[in-house]
DNA sequence: GTGAAAGCGCTAACAA
DNA sequence: TTGTTAGCGCTTTCAC
């Protein structure tokens, strides 16, 4: 449909409500002082010729777009939607709209995306993680606010909003202990995963603080269900009495699981099981299903929209580096043992 | 960082390289004739100063934004990523960006994100389905070309790209038959999804074809794993000799598998398995991975761009329903049974 | 209360 | 080969 008939300018509508340009401005941006009568007669005259202001002709004059670029490098979205969807809360999503760039992991791509983002005159820039690790900034020459999410910016100048993981693990283990656990051991992710190291030492010092330590080493590995499998097994043959697993990640919980119960254990009754991510297809899907460490994703797209929202006004980010919490949810993996 | 200093604009490149701006804007440009030395003088001085160029100011000119808008109802981003990132390979990723716009469900915000997309004049837009029922198309007061891409449009003049499903169940069920398999049942999700019953149609089709037809009855149901482990269960109580289940969506099949081993059949020595999405997660999580069909989402989103690029470029689009076929995605849960 | 006119930053047709 | 100038569609002083 569509396309090729001129469009109607604010000079028809001028013209067809017996006014000039100014004021049919002013009428629809409810500026300036008009009678109610010619605003009424401009606003029916837009409404008949079916006027939709052209926001880029408002952009040169003002020299706001309303419109901020989403930097994301993981496909699939898990990380990064979130955050969108909670930066466009922050943002004001009738307001203002986010050009969304995956970058593929490929370096070369993420200029290419952010030089562009700078010719559209965007507001500002969110830079989405897909991992914890201290990110690259970009270009100091970017001349627009950019505001890091999940994964901070490896300047510390820069403004970025993360998430407490070391928090994070220390809510899933006291919930262990809590649900009266206390040999607890922790399969997780590659030893090379800031994340991993971060939820190690939260684990650590949650255990520390209940005067207990955790059952043999943590089980570093992959992110994946097969990796949880084995783990499990491999666990039980060697601490038998182990009575809860704190998992990197609900993939490795949901392997856990699946290897638990090959191995003839119980969860909860026998062992119970939290996991990281709350990821619903994966901690849902697992049997049971899985009490999971929810990283707030949302949360940090809000910070971070709130953040680039002052910078875009204020004209300067706030510095340094934001922190927002975890949440626990807790599911049937880690009923007390009593229950 | 950065923020207020006065931006440098083309006039301030024209000063700095000593010549017109009109110059500045060819030279920039490749347009026009031009000394090489003037050319390479004033991308000299807009290096130096650090020039980027504005599009909005040049979008005004030309009436083009090289911006699209994304339309999309599935939060998780599972159907639509995929489809923008094959948007942005048909459309040229380095030229166009798109505004992501997450409807949350909700017929009125989509009506603001439309507006908001016209308002900022994209020069097309794509919606992107989670559902594969035709969808109420867009307000056709859009003065802009639509294609939509999953879920087609209810108006058939309107120009929409959809997964062949048919063809992909049939795809399935032959996959299944040449691996030796002969008593094939289907687990599926609700009937009241058009998706559903198309997958049933295809299924039906391929037995047919074969001199065959399905075990039992179709088992609607839901999408989750807990459908798919329920009905394993009672599926094989009911037809005990069943050697393979064609299963509506991955999660079913991975529930199936899973339903199946609890029951003590083998998979896939005694029952082969296929599901649908191809979905990473849950079809490579499965025990054994699950032979999925592939839904081709890039490429539904490759053709979805092409079309509207063709429509940008033309000022029409090409109405009308184009189909993607189905891709096969063969693993270990339907090896053959003699293997 | 309303209109006229000067831009916003760039492009392109026309002059020089 | 380069400069001048008239817009693109809108906002906003400043006159009237």
């Amino acid at each position: 449909m569509a396309g090729k008939q001129p469009r109607v300018g604010i000079v028809d509508v001028a013209r067809r409500a017996g006014v000039s340009v100014g004021t049919v401005s002013k009428a629809l941006n409810g500026r300036g002082q008009l009678r109610d009568e010619t605003r009424d007669r401009v606003r029916a005259a837009a409404h008949e010729l079916g006027f939709v202001p052209s926001t880029v002709a408002a952009s040169l004059h003002s020299g706001r777009t309303f419109t901020v670029g989403l930097i994301m490098t993981d496909h699939h979205g898990r990380f990064s939607l979130p955050i969108l969807s909670g930066a466009e809360d922050a943002l004001g999503w009738d307001e203002t709209l986010a050009f969304v760039c995956d970058t593929r992991d490929d370096p070369i791509r993420e200029q290419h995306y952010v030089r562009s983002l700078v010719r559209r005159r965007v507001d500002g820039i969110i830079v989405a993680g897909r991992r914890t690790e201290p990110r690259p900034p970009l270009s100091s020459t970017v001349a627009v606010p950019v505001v890091y999410a999940f994964a901070r910016s490896a300047a510390l100048a820069d403004c970025s909003v993360v998430v407490d993981e070391e928090a994070g693990a220390a809510l899933a283990v006291r919930h262990l202990l809590r649900t009266g656990r206390r040999r607890i051991a922790h399969v997780t992710g590659p030893h090379g995963h800031a994340s991993v190291r971060t939820r190690v030492e939260g684990t650590d010092r949650a255990l520390r603080e209940a005067g207990l330590e955790l059952v043999g080493e943590p089980w570093y590995g992959g992110w994946s269900e097969v990796w949880g499998r084995f783990a499990a097994a491999a666990l039980v043959r060697e601490h038998p009495d182990v009575d809860a697993i704190f998992c990197g990640s609900d993939a490795i919980g949901r392997g856990v699981a699946d290897g638990l119960r090959d191995s003839g254990r119980r969860v909860p009754e026998d062992i119970a099981l939290v996991g990281v991510d709350n990821w619903l297809p994966t901690a849902e899907g697992c049997r049971p299903a899985l009490t999971s460490v929810d990283l707030n994703l949302q949360q940090v797209g809000r910070s971070a929209g709130a953040l680039l929202l002052e910078a875009i006004q204020r004209g300067t980010t706030e510095p340094g580096t934001h922190t927002v919490p975890c949440r626990l949810v807790v599911r049937a993996s880690s009923a007390p043992a009593g229950g």
